[in-house]
DNA sequence: TTTTGAGTTGTTCGA
DNA sequence: GTCGAACAACTCAAA
């Protein structure tokens, strides 16, 4: 009898999990593990909020994997300790896993390999790193093409798999840590964690023929009021969806429209998709975006910190920032559009290093992801890997009219804004004393004046960044 | 090796 | 109100 370790990292999901597959394959019984590793739990990128829906997540696999007679061992601390133990324990002949690239995941388990029978399956990406790569060998560097490139390789492995609960009606008797008490936070609008739930949310994006959400995501996207996002990525984060079923939901939609014309949502969806793959390829291959620029640019940051806080308590007096920074500290995920608003206001208005937004975004996003977050921070500071031109700077009060119209979204989050006329809720600034009085928003004590004005800060973004690129030279 | 065309998501200004 | 040009120069990818 040979039991094999399906050890669980950003996988958290039984079906279409190509680890579960493989110890099924190898092993007469499966013992699934997650362990908590001590170095991503005490590290300063994480936060509460991304915790929270780990925790209960881990508690939601423990139930699925219930219901066909399995359960999950949890384990805490070191995984080569943890996983040497549990080896010890269960006397496994091999530890499967999901291939996960990000630099940390991969000395350890780099580390773990060289002691333990540990076998990477599958990727964490749709398409593994490598598996991408110019006629030269090199990596793309350029979204366009790679996503040309990534359009002609074929899907491999099987998405739909299940696992039998034969194979895991003989787990021994193998001892569990108790289920980590999720941090207390008050989170509005939290996401339901879990496979069910993913499953549930991509169902209502497809749902509805040719009105289903994902075909007009392209426009719906940005209409901050009115979700036509899918709202998956913290389900992606965590492999509680799997991302190839995810592709292949968005290559049938598209199909399914070949004789219409309203492919573009669901094109746009897919490019989404693979810009989740690109930032993962761009951090495996160029490592050092973590730290530093992709491109040696030298931008001489002002870094005021004072402003910086501002920033993160959403009282930048910009409605539209402001609004888009109170969703997440309160909620934890915000819109991808107003997240670069939010982020073009600190890098280009404020002059505030991308580094300082990355990691704030990383405490409290529950779909923060290194790869995602950092391609996403280097893209609007005008330091990754596009060729973003530099004079891309985002209006937030032109931004604000057109994806918040009549200003829901505002409200929605700046109750200090809620009787402020529509005329004015861009830019309540303008408003006259005696029209703040009457919205009950004196413009200076109950909400901020701006603290730059827009028009001066652009100038001199301009400038700053036209100088850091011939310095460069 | 050289050349050519193109590059997620913007803004402003003036016709 | 709409539309196109200008904002500048550089790097990448592929022919």
């Amino acid at each position: 009898m040979k039991t094999a370790i399906w050890w669980i990292r950003r996988d958290l999901r039984l079906t279409g999990n190509q680890a579960l597959q493989a110890a099924h394959k190898n092993g007469d019984f499966v013992v699934p593990v997650y362990i908590i590793d001590s170095n991503l739990i005490e590290s300063r990128y994480v936060g509460d909020k991304r915790l929270k829906f780990l925790f209960s997540g881990l508690s939601k696999l423990d139930e699925e994997l219930r219901t066909i007679g399995s359960r999950l061992i949890l384990r805490s601390g070191s995984p080569v300790k943890s996983l040497t133990r549990l080896v010890r324990e269960c006397d496994a002949a091999g530890i499967f896993a999901e291939a996960d690239h990000s630099p940390y995941a991969r000395s350890r388990d780099r580390r773990i390999t060289q002691t333990l029978p540990l076998n990477l399956v599958g990727s964490s990406a749709v398409h593994p790193p490598g598996s991408v790569l110019k006629s030269d060998g090199t990596p793309y560097t350029v979204f366009t093409p790679f996503s040309k490139a990534w359009k002609s390789l074929p899907l491999l492995g099987d998405s739909t798999f299940q696992p039998s609960p034969e194979q895991f009606a003989r787990l021994p008797e193998i001892s569990s840590e108790p289920f980590p008490i999720p941090p207390p936070v008050s989170q509005i609008h939290p996401f339901v964690p879990g496979e069910n739930e993913a499953q549930r949310r991509l169902k209502q994006f497809l749902d509805g023929g040719s009105d289903a959400p994902i075909f007009s995501y392209d426009t719906g996207r940005n209409m901050l009021a009115y979700d036509g996002t899918s709202q998956l990525s913290p389900y992606l984060r965590f492999g509680m969806l799997s991302p190839r079923q995810a592709v292949l939901s968005a290559q049938r939609a598209i199909r399914s429209t070949q004789a219409g014309t309203q492919s573009k949502g669901a094109e746009t969806w897919l490019n989404e998709l693979i810009w989740r793959d690109f930032y993962i390829h761009i951090l495996y291959h160029f490592p050092h975006v973590r730290v530093e620029n992709f491109r040696n640019q030298n931008i001489r940051w002002q870094n005021d910190s004072s402003q910086f806080d501002a920033w993160c308590a959403g009282k930048t007096g910009y409605p539209i920032v402001d609004a888009a920074m109170r969703q997440l500290s309160e909620s934890g995920w915000v819109h991808n559009r107003a997240r670069m608003i939010a982020a073009s206001f600190l890098t280009k208005d404020l002059l505030i290093d991308w580094r300082w937004g990355e990691h704030w975004f990383m405490q409290h996003l529950i779909d923060g992801d290194p790869a995602a977050n950092n391609g996403g921070w280097q893209w609007i500071a005008g330091t990754g890997t596009d060729a973003a031109p530099y004079f891309r700077i985002f209006n937030p009060v032109s931004q604000s009219k057109k994806i918040d119209p009549s200003g829901v979204y505002i409200r929605r989050w700046l109750p200090e804004l809620v009787d402020v006329p529509g005329e004015f809720i861009h830019s309540p600034w303008l408003m006259p004393p005696d029209q703040q009085k009457l919205a009950g928003c004196r413009i200076g004590i109950d909400y901020p004046t701006p603290i730059v004005d827009h028009r001066w800060a652009r100038e001199r973004a301009l400038d700053l960044y036209s100088k850091s690129r011939r310095k460069s030279e």
